[in-house]
RNA sequence: GUGGGUGUAGCUCAGCUGGCAGAGCACCGGAUUGUGGCUCCGGGGGUCGAGGGUUCAAUCCCCUUCACUCACCCCA
């Protein structure tokens, strides 16, 4: 191989691509519906921007960043996530200044300096959503509903979405501590990685998935059960709310975020077929985000999706999904010049085909024989052939690549528009 | 960052205990001069991931390295 990609970093073919549009179409469609406008930002941020709202002490702050120097030495960062570079923009533009409440979402690239695995790239793309300007639990809800909708419209199949809550400043700290206390308790029954997480981020046991971890912290206290009164109560509302819309939805008396800014409601969405990584979206509310990076106290809740980890999904569910829409990709008509002279005229009722919203593939060059393999190749409906004979007559020669005898009708060449397309898509 | 697996044609892979590198598919051409699919015939294509070592001889054995992949960690 001569120059080879870089690690973790692919190409998406015609064929895969179109599935990750499709992807990313759908969703962008279901989150304008929900009143949600899309925003494009840089996909370099400065490196504090990150280190400040994701948390200093995070995995990905610490060892996931593909950071370097700016040539006046400014640090910088491709962004791992696209909730902070949101916010950032928000509180630089002042959007809070033109709305109440702000709707915002985002499709693009994120960066992470992983090991690649299945579902796990370095550049991946997310669909992200924020809700920004409300902190009463109908928009937790709702966020939560938009979440659902935009997974059964792109076909996701069965997917599982576990909600939790992380309580705030109020009562985080002290459960914090209670953990604390409980795993050192039983330190000796704990995986190292384990005994490590208990002084900086206790909560992480929660999350191992080593044998004796999850047993050793199985009778372990669970946050939704030490929430203060405030929290229990947002939470309890936005419990209600899901339930009185017939949202399928588990509590997770675990779930545990990799991000500091999260508080209260959090919530992931799992589905089979993705290897180790079951997670294909995740969200949270962080109402101190805003605030902790100079911009005013409001709060906002959102949710980004892997669109590589949604097509993996949809695959492993439909593995007749990309061939499907690379048929459905097919031109309707192949216009077939025979000689040099041909090409004038082909090349103007393609266009004029194309002008009437139809799908043509425009041939040249080689013989009969292999632009006639070529369009059956590409799954044309028709052909239309022009020859010296066709020339001369300036009637085209059609012909359905679906009928086996050798049919042979004639198109004036020299018909436009509405004509020209019955004339093509009429005759069989 | 750690561990396992795998690197042979564009793709999927075969190549027994070292002896000149193969198949299927794909691609290109032909089988009536301007008509596809099926069939038949032919053709182009390979530094056997890279470097070093052992040997008369290495795709095969040894070392190193790189890449891909799966898993751990963590996450979308």
């Amino acid at each position: 191989m001569s120059i080879p990609a870089v690690r973790g970093f692919h190409d998406a073919l015609p064929e895969a691509a179109r599935v990750l549009g499709r992807i990313e179409r759908i969703a962008a469609q279901v989150l304008e519906r929900h009143g949600f406008s899309e925003v494009r930002l840089p996909i370099v941020e400065r490196t504090e921007l990150f280190a400040r709202s994701i948390g200093e002490t995070t995995d990905i702050v610490e060892k996931e960043m593909y950071t370097f120097p700016d040539r006046d030495g400014t640090l910088l960062t491709l962004r791992p996530e696209g909730t902070a570079p949101l916010a950032r923009a928000f509180v630089e533009h002042h959007l809070d200044q033109r709305d109440q409440v702000s709707r915002l979402y985002y499709v693009g690239p994120m960066f992470r300096h992983e090991r690649p695995q299945k579902g796990r790239l370095r550049q991946f793309h997310q669909v992200g959503a924020e809700l920004i300007g409300r902190e009463d639990p109908l928009a937790d809800a709702e966020t939560l509903v938009c979440l659902v909708d935009v997974l059964e419209a792109v076909g996701v199949p069965e997917p599982r979405l576990l909600v939790g809550s992380l309580g705030d400043e109020a009562c985080r700290p002290a459960y914090r501590d209670e953990l604390r206390a409980f795993g050192e308790a039983r330190s000796e029954r704990l995986c190292g990685n384990c005994r490590r997480r208990l002084d900086k981020n206790p909560l992480r046991i929660l999350d191992c998935k080593e044998e004796g971890c999850r047993e050793a912290t199985a009778d372990a206290p669970a946050l939704v059960d030490r929430l203060c009164a405030a929290c229990g109560e947002h939470f309890a509302q936005v419990r209600a709310l899901l339930d009185a819309q017939g949202i399928a939805w588990e509590l997770d008396r675990r779930l545990v975020r990799g991000l500091d800014y999260y508080v209260r409601t959090t919530f992931e969405v799992t589905a089979a077929g993705l290897g180790a990584q079951g997670a294909i979206g995740a969200g949270g509310r962080y109402d101190g985000l805003l605030a902790q990076i100079g911009g005013p106290a409001t709060s906002g809740i959102g949710f980004a999706l892997g669109v590589e980890r949604l097509r993996i999904a949809l695959e492993a569910a439909d593995p007749g999904l990309e061939q499907r829409l690379s048929a459905e990709a097919s031109p309707t008509v192949f216009v077939m010049p025979i000689g040099a002279a041909a090409e004038v005229d082909a090349l103007r009722i393609a266009r004029r085909l194309r002008a009437e919203g139809v799908r043509v593939e425009l041939g040249g060059g080689r013989s009969v024989k292999s632009q006639m393999r070529r369009a059956d190749k590409l799954g044309a409906a028709r052909v239309l052939l022009i020859g010296d004979e066709e020339l001369a007559a300036r009637r085209a020669t059609l012909r359905d690549m679906r009928e086996k005898a050798d049919q042979r009708l004639a198109v004036d060449m020299d018909l436009e528009g509405a004509a020209l397309v019955a004339a093509v898509g009429e005759a069989r």
